[in-house]
RNA sequence: GCGAUUGUAGCUCAGUGGUAGAGCACUCGGUUGUGGUCCGAGCUGUCGCGGGUUCGAUCCCCGUCAGUCGCCCCA
């Protein structure tokens, strides 16, 4: 090595884009190992997309407000701009959408599909809002008509992905878009989505204040505003089907949630919640509503897993009618903000469960074949690449979080855990 | 995109108008092969970048870039 200074480009993290240590990915990996074992029991069915789509099927649907990552390439010249422009998609739902209307023919309906990929946003990241993560989603896709049954499915198979996680209490908030926007539509109010958003606002500002919005930069009666917070207060099957409805529309929201939280009164208590403040700002979803919290995490305030029903998935890609139904964890969010505030606990580096020391050159042979014998009986196993002094053999296993270490000069185990240490069999031994 | 705040060793942070320190981490050692504790020694920095003021700036001023938080929006 020469005395001089190495240049360096000292790299910095891009902010956004998270990546993790192995011991923080090594629960990662089996948070998504066991979400995707869910998924697969309810007869869900893994596709994977592409990261880059078409701009003009990312933006079909109107989507402007997610800042879109384009592609271009470095070296870019004139003939480029005759290639269709490419981004990286926002989300799970445009590509589903996209990938239904293109493989329609070779689809079985209801169509079950679960997707665990990244997704881009350009937006400016904060603690839980990132701009490359993953994002766990399940929808059903079916013809003309997707029975309500399946709208009732997506909160029970969410409950259990992650109640299984170790993060404390879930809460499922379920509401049904069209009793709101019936309400606004017999008050005459033709421009709803400002009106969802600022009711969507409703736990973080409170009433007051949303009632100063409301009046204020959405231009409605104080009556009304009585009227809309009023309904946001009702919660229960019971006191849901005993609102009176001033239409068709709120007739049949009210009909539709109460049938969902019927459909779902098998889940422990609490878990379920008819929310009719939940709306959500999106405009495309036109029945159910999902938004989840985690009720033992008090620095988790953002929803963890949301979604809803939409009436036509894919118009804007094929001539046919599809209606769906999805949820999707916010996988990352969810992964980052728990870990940002100690609540995983890592301990293992690695998947080792057992290293073999290597006592000695001559006995690389030896050694190698207890590994085997260990990996035969089903453990992960790693042998010590040098024969060093045994105590830094023991020190590497330890600094790892590796449990055991095995001397094959001895026939002999220790559990570095508690220390103790007994002779072992390599092809019949059981870590604990 | 708007607002606020920060930018010194791998990490967390001190510090001064005269070119820098601690803790942790890391490496080696503590009588010739069994870890975690303890002790000793060692290693590490264009003090974000560019310009200005000054005899001289890491410290002052301007700009810039980047991070963080809030808003917006959302998983």
């Amino acid at each position: 090595m020469s005395k001089d200074k190495k240049q360096i480009y000292k790299p910095k993290a891009i902010s956004g884009f998270p990546e993790w240590l192995p011991e923080e990915r090594l629960i990662e990996q089996q948070w998504l190992d066991h979400i995707r074992r869910v998924f697969e029991s309810y007869g869900y069915t893994s596709i994977e997309t592409p990261a880059a789509e078409e701009i003009d099927v990312l933006t079909a649907k109107g989507e402007t407000d997610k800042e879109i990552y384009t592609l271009t390439r470095l070296q870019a010249d004139d003939s480029d701009k005759r290639e269709a422009r490419i981004g990286l998609h926002f989300d799970q739902t445009v590509p589903l959408a996209r990938y239904t209307a293109m493989h329609f023919n070779e689809l079985d309906f209801p169509f079950k599909r679960y997707a665990m990929q990244k997704v881009w946003r350009g937006e400016r990241p904060q603690l839980g809002r990132m701009r490359e993560f993953y994002q766990c989603d399940i929808d059903v896709i079916h013809v003309d008509h997707l029975p309500l049954h399946f709208d009732a499915e997506m909160p029970a198979v969410i409950y259990e992905a992650l109640s299984a996680l170790d993060i404390g209490r879930i809460q499922i908030k379920i509401s049904n878009r069209k009793i709101l926007l019936g309400l606004l539509d017999a008050m005459g109010v033709e421009d709803t989505i400002p009106v969802t958003r600022t009711v969507d606002k409703l736990d973080k500002l409170g009433p007051e204040e949303v009632t100063k919005l409301l009046m204020n930069d959405c231009g409605l009666s104080k009556d009304h505003c009585e009227k809309i917070l009023h309904l946001t207060t009702v919660s229960g099957v019971a006191d849901i089907r005993a609102i009176t409805p001033d239409n068709d529309q709120m007739k049949e929201g009210i009909e539709e949630l109460a049938f969902v939280l019927d459909q779902l009164s098998h889940l422990p208590e609490g878990v379920i919640k008819a929310d009719l403040s939940i709306v959500r700002g999106l405009d495309y979803y036109t029945g159910t509503v999902y938004e989840t919290r985690l009720l033992d995490i008090p620095e988790f305030t953002s929803s963890v897993c949301s979604g809803g029903r939409y009436d036509d998935l894919a118009g804007s890609y094929i001539n046919k009618h599809l209606p769906g139904v999805g949820i999707s964890i916010g996988f990352t969010r969810l992964f980052d903000v728990l870990r940002h505030h100690g609540y995983i606990k890592a301990h293992k580096k690695c998947p080792t469960d057992v290293l073999v020391i290597l006592p000695d050159e001559d006995m690389r042979a030896e050694t190698a074949k207890v590994a085997q014998a260990l990996r035969a009986g089903g453990h992960n196993v790693e042998v010590y690449h040098a024969p060093q002094k045994i105590g830094k053999q023991i020190a590497y296993a330890e600094k790892k979080g590796i449990g055991y270490v095995w001397f094959p000069d001895l026939g002999e185990v220790k559990n570095l855990a508690s220390g103790t240490q007994e002779k072992a069999n390599a092809t019949t031994w059981k870590a604990k």
